[in-house]
DNA sequence: GCGTATAATTATAAATTCAAAATTTTCGCC
DNA sequence: GGCGAAAATTTTGAATTTATAATTATACGC
């Protein structure tokens, strides 16, 4: 067994840049629940814990040198975001995606994005997709560099869900996109499936820059289809 | 003030049905805190505090008589589901919808149902349209009973999503379902909508039952949208 | 009487403690 | 040696306690 032994150091809460020496402030920016819940999300993602895995509440407690009271609030919340499965009397364990929820999760995906899109391409400002635009130019340039191409593709993404101006679409669209974080079998991984996808992407920005709502919806649609198939395929 | 100095009596939770001597069993079917959780939900939904209201946890905690602890991970649950906004170091309040909330979730609700209206329509077998078909005939002869027809109207559309087999997609429309109940514009309540609704309703189990996926799906849409145009006009 | 500073109170946040269930280990027995 | 019951340990679940921030009340000065 590795790394026992923990306590580390208690976790960093960096005060909101706004101090000034007269205005009183808050000691902390948010819940401490909600920092964990954030730190929990980033060791599921690095698969610090697989799926399926048993989420230790007293290791974890010791490793961010805090109570059991606020970690266990934030597994309550990761558990209504779909991330974690509590089982009663037996704990949290990280949530394993079946190949039929990672496909209903990618149709879920589909319907709302295309929407967004449809609706970008109809109420966005020429400056926003200007901005789209530029955040698409930066995809095209980084197709060498796996993690910066992640990264750009989802900044891509929640932009044209903020766009589309329905904040309650944008916060599923992006649980969804934790929950799809659990599979190893990330489509984008695939040999040739990263060129194809920017080609897409392509064809989406195209359309919401000709100010298309319905060609932008289908294409958004047959982005995250063939997505799909290289996942599943 | 009313309905001060509870302690009232303990939260009862029943056991499961399976009770045998020898086999062993759980002493609680589910965790307290999810049982608080449903509590405040239906304690939310009756008004017993209004939107934008304070949750008084000690009150609340003394009333159901548990400690704070389970309520508070249960006031965490709602949080994510929406229900709830917590506010640091002032705690939880009942959110208040704006009327963009509302027709941004009506929007929502009107894409993931047309949805799922036209895979029952593609997917579902006969014996699952004859009992889709049995809730709506229900449906029609409880126009004079506005509590039974909202509670069949609300079990029609949740049987419809089961029908489309996407689990993430029912359980959003479900949570959607909730937020949407915090304003008290209920279309439904207007004066005729509620024959109105009957009528489009009818028209979408007909594509169903007729495997019209296309039209299903329009028609579903087109029911939200004149319910959205009734809540809002 | 009004405004401000300070004290008292109240409420939230988090740690700690306690209780009970599940798991693991030990020990007796065949 | 292997099986099963009982004890010991570990772990979850929930109550209690403690700390600290926010609010309210009080008192003081002008």
């Amino acid at each position: 067994m590795a790394a026992m032994d923990l306590p580390q150091r208690p976790l960093e809460r960096p005060l909101p840049a706004t101090a000034s020496p007269t205005e009183r402030q808050p000691l902390h920016a948010r819940a401490l629940y909600q920092d964990v819940a954030e730190r929990l999300r980033q060791k599921i993602f690095n698969r610090e814990i697989e799926p399926g895995g048993w989420i230790d509440e007293q290791r974890i407690a010791a490793e961010y040198g805090i109570s059991r009271t606020p970690l266990r609030e934030a597994l309550k919340v990761l558990a209504v975001e779909g991330l974690v499965t509590m089982k009663l009397r037996r704990g949290a364990y990280v949530t394993e995606m079946s190949s039929s929820d990672v496909a209903q999760v990618y149709h879920l995906m589909a319907l709302l994005e295309a929407d967004a899109a449809g609706r970008a391409a109809t109420q966005a400002t020429d400056a926003d997709i200007a901005e789209l635009q530029a955040l698409h130019d930066r995809l095209e340039s980084q197709v060498q560099q796996r993690d910066a191409f992640f990264a750009t593709n989802e900044e891509f993404h929640l932009r044209l869900l903020a766009l589309a101006g329905n904040r309650w679409s944008a916060q599923i669209v992006q649980d969804l996109r934790k929950v799809m974080k659990l599979n190893r079998q990330l489509s984008l991984f695939k040999q040739g499936r990263l060129a194809e996808s920017l080609a897409e992407h392509r064809a989406v920005m195209a359309a919401i820059a000709a100010r298309q709502p319905e060609a932008a919806a289908r294409l958004m649609r047959a982005h995250f289809d063939s997505g799909l198939e290289a996942a599943s395929g």
